[in-house]
DNA sequence: TTTCCTGCAAACTATTTGCAATCTA
DNA sequence: TAGATTGCAAATAGTTTGCAGGAAA
C-alpha cells in the first residue's frame, strides 16, 4: 500500500490518532473520525493506520485477546499495563541502560532497542482497591 | 472455567507446551497433542489453554496481528522478538533494577514488574543478513 | 487524465460458546 | 453418580481484500 496522496480521510484519521490520549483501537478510531468524515468505511480506516504504521508515523500495541490499539508516538518509550482494567499509561521516565548488558550476555543476537513493559495498577484503579 | 479434572487432554496440552522451544500458538498446540490425542478438539485446546494460564501454570505473548502465542515459562523474564523472522527468543540475562527508578518518577502508580522486549536479529537471520 | 484511494460487501483468521454426550473423581 | 470436561458446529470479533466508482495530482 502506497498512500502517498493526502486525503480527507488520511488526514483524519492521523488527526485522530494525534489527539487521542488513550491508545486507542480500530474501532474507537473509527468512530471518532466519522465524526470529522461521516462517509469513511472501516476498511479505510484500517488501510490508513496500517499505512501510518508502516511510515513510522504511528505505532501499534498488542494484547492478547484485545484488539490492536494505535500509538500516536513512535518513538520508543515505556509502558504500564494496568492489571485490572488494561489500561496503557505512558512512562517517560529515564531508565538504567539495558543494550549494554543484554549485548554483553548474548553476543550472538544484534540488538536494536529495548522497551519495558511495567505491569501494576493504574492512579484510578489504585484508588479503587484502596477504598 | 474450573478446570479442575486431570483429563488426557489437559495431560497433553500441557506436556506438549512444556516441551515446545518455540512459543508455540494455539494451531500449532492442537496440531502437535493430536499426535498423542487425536480425538482433541480445537476448542479443547484453547479452553485448556486459557485454564493453565488462569492458573499461572504458562504464560501468554501477543504481538499485533497475529495468534496468541504461548510461553511454557510463567516466570517473569525477557524477550527478544526478530524484527525479521518474529522468532521470539528467551533472555535470561540479570538487568539493573528498573522498578526503584519506575516508582521513584510514578509515584502514583503502583508498579509490580517489569518486562523487557527486545528488538533485534535472532543468531539465524543476523547470520543470513550478514552473508 | 492517470493513478491512487475509497466505500461496500464478502471473505478470512483467530477465538469463543451452547449443548448433548462422555468421562473423572 | 454427579458434575466437570469434551467434541462438534455454529457464532463472534477483528481484520483484510477484490472491485468498481471517485478523487487527488
Amino acid at each position: 500500500m502506497a498512500m502517498k496522496r493526502l486525503t480527507r480521510q488520511r488526514k483524519a484519521v492521523l488527526d485522530v490518532v494525534q489527539k487521542a490520549r488513550n491508545h486507542p483501537d480500530a474501532a474507537w478510531i473509527y468512530q471518532e473520525v466519522r465524526k470529522i468524515v461521516p462517509s469513511i468505511s472501516l476498511g479505510t480506516v484500517y488501510r490508513t493506520l496500517e499505512a501510518l504504521v508502516s511510515e513510522g508515523q504511528i505505532a501499534v500495541l498488542a494484547r492478547a485477546g484485545e484488539a490492536t490499539r494505535y500509538d500516536a508516538n513512535p518513538v520508543p518509550h515505556h509502558h504500564l499495563i494496568c492489571e485490572r482494567c488494561g489500561e496503557i499509561v505512558d512512562l517517560e521516565v529515564e531508565l538504567p541502560d539495558l543494550l549494554a548488558p543484554a549485548r554483553a550476555a548474548y553476543p550472538e543476537l544484534t540488538i536494536h532497542e529495548a522497551k519495558v513493559e511495567f505491569r501494576g495498577l493504574c492512579p484510578a484503579c489504585r484508588q479503587t482497591l484502596r477504598s
